[in-house]
DNA sequence: TCGTGAAAATAACAACTGTTATGATAAATT
DNA sequence: AATTTATCATAACAGTTGTTATTTTCACGA
């Protein structure tokens, strides 16, 4: 079968992943890459430009993989549950989300001292953003918010809870357990919320 | 005046820091810290066995400088207070607690496939974790906490929002201004404990 | 069958890395 | 004053890095 341009990226990006799990990011040589996928680092050259592009490829996989991700747990889900189901997106509740999760540390501690890079998170951290607060707004609208509620700045709040409980299972060991994460989620958008039921 | 061999090592710790804050984890070579502090890496192989534990070191700081400023914050500070006081102290509110941040992060990613830098990013966070878990604990025992809440999960949510606030001004372009960041912990905080005033 | 071009391998390049051995300098100690 | 010791500079080492030029392989159409 025909491999596709994109889908050799793809496959490269992957192989990429795997090695800064395993290795760390400043370990991820274009050698080390080349040996996870038993090939050469010719295939590269071809591929990307220079390594620059390559590892910016694979960081945009992270960003575009979490889009995936967000889009069909939101699908079909309305009212408050969709706000929940949108943050519970990104956590890390099974073993794919939690790689991605590494990597993303990885390229984040990456972007540091590097202002284009850091500028990539940014962005895509400011669409994230504007999704939530959209959501915000329309609850707004719907008069489920309490009113002296400021979508802006929650919309901060709960990306940061979503982040912070991210970090929370990478570095502690007293961890948050799964469901645990989603609950705390859930009773944050609560507080937020004009609740049908107590 | 005298430099002890302690302050010396400070010395290019920091140095450490600023390479790191500037040009980025990977490009913190041990020539580039040299000439960050204007002398050679002769000085490096008479403080530190190799660059490792000068690493080491500069991430030993990290926890060191930020424990100074909790202990400072929270002295002379009682009731609910101590404990916004303990949380907020980790917060990014000044420029030095930014740069104390952005190495902190760099140091995060590193130890993305580096299990023993992990560690030790876990014991630190364990620590904290202890310190927050023992205030929560004190404020159970004096009834000012909420019966219904769990200490262990509600410390871990505590530090996950510290964490991800502080992420949040590292990436956003929209983020929580200074004020809005003690604000909303201490609304969290809030409602957790039974509220004297409204 | 030949040739065209994509896909991948190979090899060599200079630059940079941490490490280490060796010197140089000066302060301190005897 | 002589000698030891701490401090630092210098230089060379082997290994690794990304990049690039050059081949090789091989599928596909004329």
């Amino acid at each position: 079968m025909p491999v596709s341009q994109h889908d050799r990226r793809l496959e490269v990006s992957e192989a990429a992943w795997r090695v800064i799990v395993r290795e760390g990011l400043d370990r991820t040589s274009m050698r080390a890459i080349a040996q996870e996928m038993n090939c050469t680092t010719g295939v590269f050259t071809h591929y990307f430009r220079n390594k620059q592009e390559l590892i910016l490829f694979a960081l945009h996989q992270v960003t575009e993989r979490l889009q995936e991700k967000m889009e069909n747990a939101v699908s079909d889900v309305v009212g408050v549950d969709r706000l929940v189901a949108l943050l519970s997106s990104f956590l890390p509740l099974d073993q794919e989300r939690q790689e991605i999760l590494r990597v993303w540390v990885a390229f984040l501690g990456y972007a540091v001292g590097r202002e284009d890079l850091m500028a990539d998170h940014r962005q895509s951290a400011g669409q994230l953003r504007q999704v939530v607060l959209q959501v915000l707004k329309d609850f707004q609208d719907q008069g489920l918010l309490h009113p002296d509620v400021d979508p802006a700045t929650e919309a901060n709040v709960l990306l940061a809870l979503v982040n912070g409980i991210s970090l929370d299972t990478l570095i502690q060991t007293q961890r948050l357990g799964a469901e645990q994460q989603q609950t705390v989620l859930r009773h944050y958008v609560d507080s937020l919320t004009c609740n049908r039921d107590g």
